[in-house]
DNA sequence: GCGTTTGGTAAGTGAATGCTTACGTAAGCG
DNA sequence: CGCTTACGTAAGCATTCACTTACCAAACGC
């Protein structure tokens, strides 16, 4: 799991859609693919793809598999942009520097 | 410009070796084109997603065009993020508190 | 003006991807 | 034990997408 990973992911709207239902709280996958407007099987590719990113987390109860949102592959996404991030405001800042010196 | 059209920007490997690039500083089409393992045309496509992006901007000087880094487009991506990240954070929360009360 | 440099755009192509239906499988229930 | 529920997986298909070559337009130098 890596940040490319959770781009990739978070990138498809529908992947987005899962996760924005299990911001609600977990959820098992007939419970998501109820309202989303594609089939349970989509859904659990999806589910597929979020887990290897690290967006969200497999518990199995009974004979139903439960997801729910972990933080692992978030924070691998906000180091990402904070990294980013800084690099930019640091070439502003030599830009700055190097205008000023001229 | 939108936060999914950010995703879609970075999902992509080559416009992430793009951005890469421009940390360095703003470069021309050419430049960026000779450091990558890609043609011209298909940088200068990459270029166009990531403008829309809000990621990087043009500046037409002479007969060159040269894109730099924004932050519009990471500022977006930041807030969606940190959007999700908080509502993780509340979710564990409201759990932690259903659990203790139960 | 005329050729050169630089880069966006059009058209075509192969690979990736998101979706569907069909099927297999593990766990509860009578 | 069957039967049902809940889900993953396989196979196939349509679309998207990243890339290429070919072409065109704008700006500079002589």
């Amino acid at each position: 799991m890596a940040y490319d990973e959770v781009l990739t992911a978070l990138a498809d709207p529908t992947r987005r859609a899962v996760l924005e239902r299990l911001r609600e709280g977990p959820r098992s996958v007939g419970a998501l693919a109820a309202g989303l407007p594609v089939s349970r099987p989509a859904v659990s590719q999806h589910l597929g793809v979020l887990k290897r990113a690290g967006l969200v987390t497999e518990q199995r109860v009974g004979t139903r598999r439960v997801y729910a949102i972990e933080e692992r592959g978030l924070m691998e996404l906000r180091d990402y942009v904070d990294r980013l991030w800084t690099d930019v405001l640091e070439a502003y800042r030599r830009a700055a520097v190097a205008r000023a010196a001229r």
